[in-house]
DNA sequence: AACGCAGGTAAGGGTAATATTCATTG
DNA sequence: TCAATGAATATTACCCTTACCTGCGT
C-alpha cells in the first residue's frame, strides 16, 4: 500500500492519526503515562552472539524459528511489546532518521514501502538490533501497526460499519482493498467484521443465562478434556462461537470461560472469589519477578500448581486496582509502586473464617507461606522461548502451600 | 527448472481498557 | 437503610503470531 494511496485521515473527532506524526500509542499517551528508566540495566542480551544476528538478519518463520529453539537453543521473545521495548525502537527509527536526513514523510514511506529493496533492507534489521530478542518479522509487523496513519480510531460509527458490510459484499474478504474503502486498518476492519458484524442480527448481549453457560461448558469441555487436549490452551473460540449458533461471539465466549466458568470447573463447581490471600500473593509474586515495568510482566507465568483458580487476564487485571490503589501511582516507577505494596501487603491476612460468609466460600487456594526464593521453572525445553516478561531465571517463583481451609465450608 | 528467501495479506489466537452491575461492609 | 467501596461481569478496540501466497534472484 503505497503511502500516497492511503485515504485521507478520518474528518471525524480526534486527530491522534495524523500522517507525519507516528505518535506513541494512545494507550500510553492517555491514562497512565509510564515511568520508563531506560538507565537500569539488564537489558536483554544475547549470549550468543550468532542467534542475535539470526534473529535480526532472517526472515525465520514459526517453524524454523521453532526448530532453532530446538536444536539450537535459540533464546527469543513473544508476546506484547513492553512500554521498554516501544521506547527502544522509536528510538531506533529516530535515530536512523536522523542519520540518513529523512524527513517525516520518508521514514514512513520506508516503513510502508513494498519491496523497496533499493531503499535499504537494512532498515528493519537495525530496528530489530534495538530490541535484542525480537525476531525480525515481529518487529516488522508491530512497526507497521503502530507507525500506520490509520491506526486507532476508537468505536466504530455505524455508518462505518455500513461501509464495511458494503464492501465486504462487493470484494469479499480482501481486507486491504475493503479497508482502502472504510477508511480502517484492514486487520480492524477484519476484527470488527468477524467480531461483530457477523452473525449481528442473532448476536445476544448481556448477562448469561445458566443454559448458556452450561452449552458453553459442554462445547469446551468436549473440545478439549474430552480429546484429552488442554483445556486452557487448546480452544477454538471461532468454532466454538459456531457451536454456540453464533449467538455469542468468540471474545464473548473466550471472556465467559477463562474468567468465569473456568474458574468454577477448576473450583469443583464452586464461585471463588477473590481474597486478601489472593492479593496477598499476587503482590509478591509480582516482586518476585524482578521486571522493570509492569508492562513486562508475563501474566500467564504467575500461577502455578497450588494457586491456578484466576486466569491469566484476572490476575492483570486485579493487578492493576491494586496499584491504582497505591496514592499518586501514575507518577511512580513500577519499584516505588512496589515498594509501597510490598509494606502494604507484609503481613499475611488470617484466613477466612468461613463462618462468616455466606455459602460462597473459597476452596482449594489459600497461600500458607510465601517465600521469595527465584527458582527456574522453566524447564530447558521450554526455556528457548520467553514469554513477554522476565528475564531469564526470574520466574514467578513463590512457593505457596497450598491449605484446605474448607473445613468449616458452611454449603447449606 | 527448481529452490530458497523476502515480504505482503489473511486467518487464527489473544489481551487491555473501560463501563456497568452486583455484593459487601461500615 | 444507605452510601461507599470493591468485586464480578460484559463489551469491544486493539494487538501478536502463524499460514499462505507471490515475485524474484540464484
Amino acid at each position: 500500500m503505497p503511502l500516497e494511496q492511503l485515504p485521507p485521515p478520518p474528518t471525524r473527532q480526534q486527530s491522534n492519526s495524523v500522517l507525519g506524526v507516528p505518535a506513541r500509542s494512545s494507550a500510553m499517551s492517555a491514562g497512565h503515562r509510564r515511568t520508563i528508566n531506560m538507565s537500569l540495566p539488564g537489558n536483554e542480551q544475547h549470549t550468543n552472539p550468532e542467534h542475535a544476528h539470526l534473529l535480526a538478519n532472517k526472515w525465520l518463520g514459526a517453524n524454523k524459528l521453532a526448530e532453532l529453539v530446538r536444536l539450537q537453543g535459540l533464546v527469543y521473545k513473544k508476546g506484547k511489546f513492553s512500554a521498554i521495548e516501544e521506547e527502544q525502537l522509536r528510538a531506533a527509527i529516530e535515530k536512523y532518521q536522523s542519520e540518513k536526513g529523512l524527513t517525516e514523510v520518508q521514514i514512513l514511506e520506508t516503513i510502508f514501502s513494498k519491496t523497496d529493496k533499493s531503499k535499504d533492507t537494512a532498515f528493519w534489521s537495525e530496528l530489530t538490533s534495538a530490541v535484542p530478542l525480537r525476531p525480525i518479522i515481529a518487529v516488522y509487523h508491530h512497526v507497521r501497526r503502530s507507525y500506520h496513519p490509520m491506526k486507532q480510531q476508537g468505536p466504530w460509527k455505524s455508518y462505518e460499519d455500513d461501509a464495511l458490510k458494503q464492501a465486504v459484499a462487493d470484494l469479499g474478504q480482501q481486507w486491504e482493498k475493503v479497508s482502502y474503502r472504510v477508511g480502517r486498518m484492514a486487520s480492524d476492519c477484519r476484527d470488527r467484521y468477524r467480531n461483530h458484524i457477523v452473525n449481528s442480527d442473532i448476536r445476544i448481549t448481556g448477562h448469561w443465562s445458566a443454559e448458556e453457560e452450561e452449552k458453553l461448558t459442554r462445547i469446551v469441555t468436549d473440545m478439549t478434556i474430552k480429546q484429552g487436549k488442554d483445556i486452557d490452551n487448546d480452544v477454538f473460540w471461532g468454532k466454538v462461537s459456531e457451536l454456540m449458533g453464533g449467538t455469542r461471539g468468540r471474545q464473548q465466549c473466550r471472556i465467559k470461560w477463562t474468567d468465569a466458568l473456568s474458574k468454577t470447573v477448576k473450583n469443583e463447581g464452586r464461585k471463588p472469589r477473590w481474597s486478601p490471600q489472593d492479593a496477598f500473593i499476587l503482590v509478591h509474586k509480582v516482586d518476585s519477578l524482578n521486571v522493570r515495568d509492569d508492562t513486562e510482566i508475563d501474566w500467564k507465568l504467575i500461577p502455578d500448581q497450588d494457586w491456578n483458580l484466576w486466569s491469566a487476564h484476572t490476575l492483570q487485571r486485579r493487578w492493576l486496582t491494586l496499584k491504582k490503589g497505591v496514592k499518586g501511582y501514575e507518577d511512580m516507577t513500577h519499584q516505588e509502586i512496589m515498594d509501597i505494596l510490598r509494606i502494604k501487603k507484609a503481613d499475611l491476612p488470617p484466613p477466612p473464617t468461613s463462618v462468616t460468609r455466606k455459602k460462597k466460600e473459597r476452596k482449594v487456594t489459600s497461600a500458607a507461606a510465601v517465600t521469595d526464593s527465584p527458582e527456574t521453572r522453566m524447564g530447558s525445553d521450554t526455556a528457548a522461548v520467553i514469554g513477554s516478561s522476565t528475564g531469564p531465571g526470574t520466574t514467578a517463583g513463590v512457593g505457596v502451600g497450598v491449605q484446605p481451609d474448607d473445613s468449616t465450608d458452611s454449603e447449606s
